[in-house]
DNA sequence: GTGAAAGCGCTAACAA
DNA sequence: TTGTTAGCGCTTTCAC
């Protein structure tokens, strides 16, 4: 555990000729750096990471709070931010929520004492007003639409996307759309059901709509109240082939089954699906923390019919 | 940017005293510590958690190398981590290596200027030798069995999954096996050709193994040389499910695909699979980081013929 | 070119 | 119960 005060003490030199010799800050004569150097290799000397930080205020740290990272939404948003990051010399650190709030509101005030410099929420559960509060110790970013213009945001812009969906499913005749989605209310919900009604300019019914579609084995065990429908629209391309799977067991005819964020599982049954960008909103995410500017950035999703 | 000095200030007790009020170690009167919360409050008062990582001597970082977090090993040797880690007052910074030994190299530099406690690698460029050389900074593990018996490790023991894989083969009277491989010479590689030829008996022939199998698509790619072979063990379901695709584009009869890692892809097609406790690795390269104890611990993978 | 000295913000041993 | 003091290890003015 060698520090500056030692070199110091062993070269004859003091703490800051030493500090400059081996950040490479400011002068020192080449004898001085020299000999520094080479006492500083033979006794394995290395600058203390946490006085550094706490010398210059700053922990370049970026928390990246995410309720868990196996949905492809949380998977590849961080997969962005990653790939932005790579040599940025920020630590990324994972702060699984679990959807909870306390747990968010714990990292938040983490944040407040510094551990973090900036905040990168995928998912939020406490109040925009929390968000907005907490505002005043550095940037946090929301990975989805915020109500307030206020929050940096980097998200998805599903609408083209959807309407593309549902015009071609139109297109196809088909009068009987269900959905699958995660929950009553959220965003991604109003904006499905909303272009739907665009698109077909009508009210959707209760019954179209089956929620409590998270994980891929939902889509199995939701199937069978979609036997009524010409076509489903699902929340993701892994709950998709589990409701194709279905059909495929009961040897029942297959209705259009539209997926999400192509992935494998529907690429191999070739199902069409939207393409929602989520590692170019990690990337946007990643770029607004380390900026510090106030602006929401989106990116459009995309349907694609053939892959 | 209220610091510990300006409340001590303004309330007229020492430092040490308000040490103690906001953190609640030691003594203090009801008064004092009554006053000095308040004032806390109303200053928006948070402790400094650089200086107190610093004042503690303890970054609580442990740092966790992978390559990328696509793959199913990573992403899920991550979850375990995670899991583990949850609540405990560590924080898991994620070091994307991109095979890189330069960065690996990096982080190990890092790692020696204490921004981390602990290390994990979950694949490994750099040369054992250079581990052991660390090692006196902290505890480092690893993800596959190491050479030495002085690095702590959590890895999958496959040879007995992969003997039931073949011997379930052989029942199926199958004697033409392909192998879909990542590299060429790999522990993995070798435990894999090692078990077929104690199963079958006979040494394995270069034209039976592929290499090259990394992403799924290489699945796809490669399975035009799989044609004459009666059955097709792959490095993953996602891989398996790919060759599975192409066979089927062709019209072609099939082989028996065997995949790994029990992933969505193969549970669609059925095909039969080697679950390889990822996830587990995960959780005790966790314990090993934060126990500091130097031992190896071996997760055994298990045959999944149907599910 | 170099060094003394004052911080960064907090903790902890010891005294009072 | 509280305060004094001395760090933790490094950076950075500002003189010399």
């Amino acid at each position: 555990m060698t520090s500056l005060s030692d070199l110091s003490q062993l070269t004859g030199y003091s703490k800051a000729t030493v500090s400059r010799a081996i950040s490479g800050n400011g002068y020192v004569s080449k004898e001085a750096r020299a000999l520094i150097l080479k006492v500083a290799q033979d006794l394995d000397y290395a600058t203390n990471a946490i006085a550094q930080d706490l010398a210059s205020g700053r922990s370049r740290n970026i928390g990246v709070v995410l309720p868990y990272v196996k949905a492809p939404f949380f998977r590849q948003v961080l997969e962005g931010i990653l790939e932005k990051n790579f040599e940025t010399g920020y630590k990324i650190v994972i702060l699984p929520s679990n959807y909870n709030p306390k747990l968010e509101i714990h990292y938040l005030e983490q944040f407040r004492k510094k551990a973090f410099e900036a905040l990168i929420f995928t998912s939020l559960q406490v109040s925009e007003a929390t968000i907005l509060d907490y505002q005043k110790y550095g940037p946090i970013i929301l990975c989805h639409k915020p109500h307030s213009e206020l929050i940096p945001a980097s998200y998805v812009e599903r609408k083209p996307g959807y309407h593309k969906v549902f015009q071609w499913l139109k297109e196809q005749q088909c009068s009987k759309v269900g959905f699958l989605l995660s929950r009553d209310v959220s965003p991604t919900t109003s904006v499905t059901l909303q272009a739907y009604e665009e698109v077909y300019g009508m009210k959707i019914k209760a019954r179209q709509v089956k929620t409590g579609s998270v994980v891929p084995d939902d889509g199995y065990q939701l199937a069978p109240q979609l036997t009524e429908f010409d076509s489903i629209f699902a929340n993701s391309d892994d709950i998709a082939a589990n409701v194709w799977r279905w059909f495929d067991e009961q040897k029942l005819p297959k209705p259009l089954i539209v997926g999400q964020d192509c992935l494998l599982s529907g690429h191999l049954l070739n199902l069409p699906t939207v393409d929602n960008h989520y590692l170019d909103v990690g990337r946007s995410a990643f770029e607004l923390a380390i900026s510090k500017e106030i602006k929401q950035l989106a990116t459009r999703s995309e349907f694609i019919r053939k892959r």
